[in-house]
DNA sequence: CTGAAAGCGCTTACAG
DNA sequence: CTGAAAGCGCTTACAG
């Protein structure tokens, strides 16, 4: 005995309109005199209406809708990950027309950034999905023809549909706990901080840091180092090698603790330096260099951020802006993070999604 | 520059039949000449052609498919967060034209879950769902008529389409890891499993026992419990109580491993008896009475398998083979768990999803 | 055995 | 500002 879902048909019916007003007041196509604005608005709620998909979809088939995503490429089995969020995105989304157009940078260059976004709005795109390197004028300009949203990093002044990303402070927090796990709540320890990166890694580190401060007085900080380079090779070979200069520097470090994705560079270090089972690495993300130091328990574990989830959600709630489905309103969507241990993966981190 | 997709209409030009025809053969219904259906084939395949869903969902408004779904309500928090999955999966099928039908069951009993079974048949389901509570001739039967999968637990000899679910030794070895973190590795611990329950959890303590016996040599199992009960708030107060015996007997022990979901009730006996701090409990799942105890610190770690994601793939994926765009062939999905501690959770557990 | 027509719920021109 | 009509790609009666 379901009750049938109410269709336009209904709803025109109840506000004694024609269809065509109803999809007027639907998508505030404007020309629509304020009583039937308000009878179409009060039967949509009376009944409440809400558009099939479906039948949009069919529709749409002539006038395709194009998501555009920019991000960067440091960093690359992160980013790669990442890739596989953004495929299962599209393979739901294409039945409904929509196509997503990626462009990816090389670093984090604000300036990049802006020519890869731009080159994707000479595409056409009816929306943008981005990481941002910073603020600037253009994206604010932007934000006033298509709705924009972030993902991963968020920025201030642009007026976007909305952000999606991690706790950065909770996630220093929690790495600050793991890590303490690990070393019994007590020893020194040594924090790398990268430097030419999104700004939520700093407010990680931050986050960490006063943790430490607040509930492990034994533990040590010994070193904090900031991780530079240019370009995606160069940025590995430092980390690398600052690890390498800490862990002989500081010989009884019992943990180093790599606010991003370079755990896997810093767990070399280590296990290079004879020292695993000594020092114990915590990170973020995962990549498939990490599977091996996890095993061999280098890598304690690693906080995953989940950029594949986090994309795939940005697409779906992009194109519920741009149809119309939904406003944007500037919400801030916060995701949660996951902790990656040896114990942890039976199998691909993206198992789940694979199959559509 | 897409090359728009093949439509029937497409393929009955190029067949030279009308649309009806390459209907017929594209659904076996029969009564087409030997000659069309063979021109229609070929047609398909050189245009290949692959039936729009998004068309086929509009017409099927008038035969909406059922999928039906049975599970047990015991632990009710933990089968209550699977809800949000099934409502997830529910409104994104919904458009489709599918609608889920769900029976709870009180218990684990097989019995009433064949009753349940074939309440929902008699309702005209297309597929089933469900999380067994043991194999039954009845299973195999129904599996001839219409595509059955399992998810959670599994069984072996029923003919089904597919089972989605954790990987319960992994589970059990990640539980002891944790353990020994939290309690560095010595001491004694107890180990609480439940009995009226599904297989895996048993697999699920077995993993944790060997991978103690393996790893961690300091550390000893003071107590091995059966928690049974008749049941939800039986179930409930037994982990309780049997924990309280269990922590008066042994004064220094210094974790419980709690196999299931009654995660909770063990760290009330715990913080009761005045342990807090103390004892440390590992168990699974996230119920809302968790969270006190999580940051309290009572409980050090949750492992969650992530239930709504599994019935929600498992409604999807049941779909497609429904529709017939993908065969069913007892394919073995096999989840990644998460790890769940007072800073892994920024919001609620299902925050992603609750958009759509 | 086969084709033409109606209709699923919507959007998009088009005509008032 | 408003409505009637055409059409998206398919399935389902219906008429030959």
């Amino acid at each position: 005995m379901e009750k049938a879902e109410p269709t336009i048909k209904d709803v025109a019916r109840l506000a004694n309109v024609s269809i065509g007003t109803v999809d007027r007041v639907l998508h505030n196509r404007g020309r629509v005199s304020l009583k039937n604005m308000e009878r179409v608005k009060a039967a949509v709620k009376k009944l409440n209406y809400r558009p099939s998909m479906i039948a949009r979809a069919l529709v749409s088939k002539k006038s395709a809708i194009k998501i555009g995503l920019s991000y960067p490429l440091v960093e690359k089995d992160f980013w790669a990950e990442l890739d596989a969020g953004i495929e299962a995105a599209k393979s739901e989304l294409r039945p409904f027309g929509v196509s997503l157009l990626i462009d990816h940078r090389i670093n984090y260059s604000l300036k990049e950034q802006i020519v890869s976004i731009k080159k994707l709005v000479d595409q056409g795109i009816n929306g943008l999905i981005f990481t941002p390197a910073g603020d600037h004028p253009y994206l604010n300009e932007l934000s006033k023809k298509i709705p924009i949203a972030t993902v991963i990093d968020d920025i201030k002044c642009t007026n976007k549909a909305f952000h999606i990303g991690p706790d950065d402070r909770r996630i220093g927090r929690l790495a600050a706990k793991l890590v303490s796990l690990y070393i019994k709540s007590s020893g020194k320890i040594a924090v790398f901080c990268p430097f030419y990166t999104t700004s939520g890694i700093h407010v990680r580190v931050k986050g960490f840091l006063e943790k430490v401060q607040q509930d492990y007085p034994n533990i040590i900080i010994a070193d904090i180092s900031v991780i530079k380079g240019s370009g995606e090779r160069d940025y590995y070979l430092n980390a690398y090698s600052v690890a390498r200069e800490v862990i002989s520097k500081i010989p009884d470090l019992k943990a180093i603790y790599i606010a991003n994705g370079l755990t896997e560079w810093v767990a070399k270090a280590v296990e290079d330096s004879g020292k695993s089972g000594q020092i114990v690495v915590i990170g973020h993300e995962y990549t498939s260099g990490d599977k091996h130091f996890l095993e061999s328990g280098t890598i304690g574990a690693t906080i995953y951020q989940n950029p594949s989830q986090q994309f795939y959600l940005a697409c779906k709630l992009l194109y519920e802006i741009i149809v119309g489905n939904r406003s944007p309103d500037g919400t801030n969507i916060v995701t949660s993070c996951d902790i990656i241990m040896d114990e942890t993966l039976p199998c691909s981190r993206f198992s789940g999604m694979e199959f559509f």
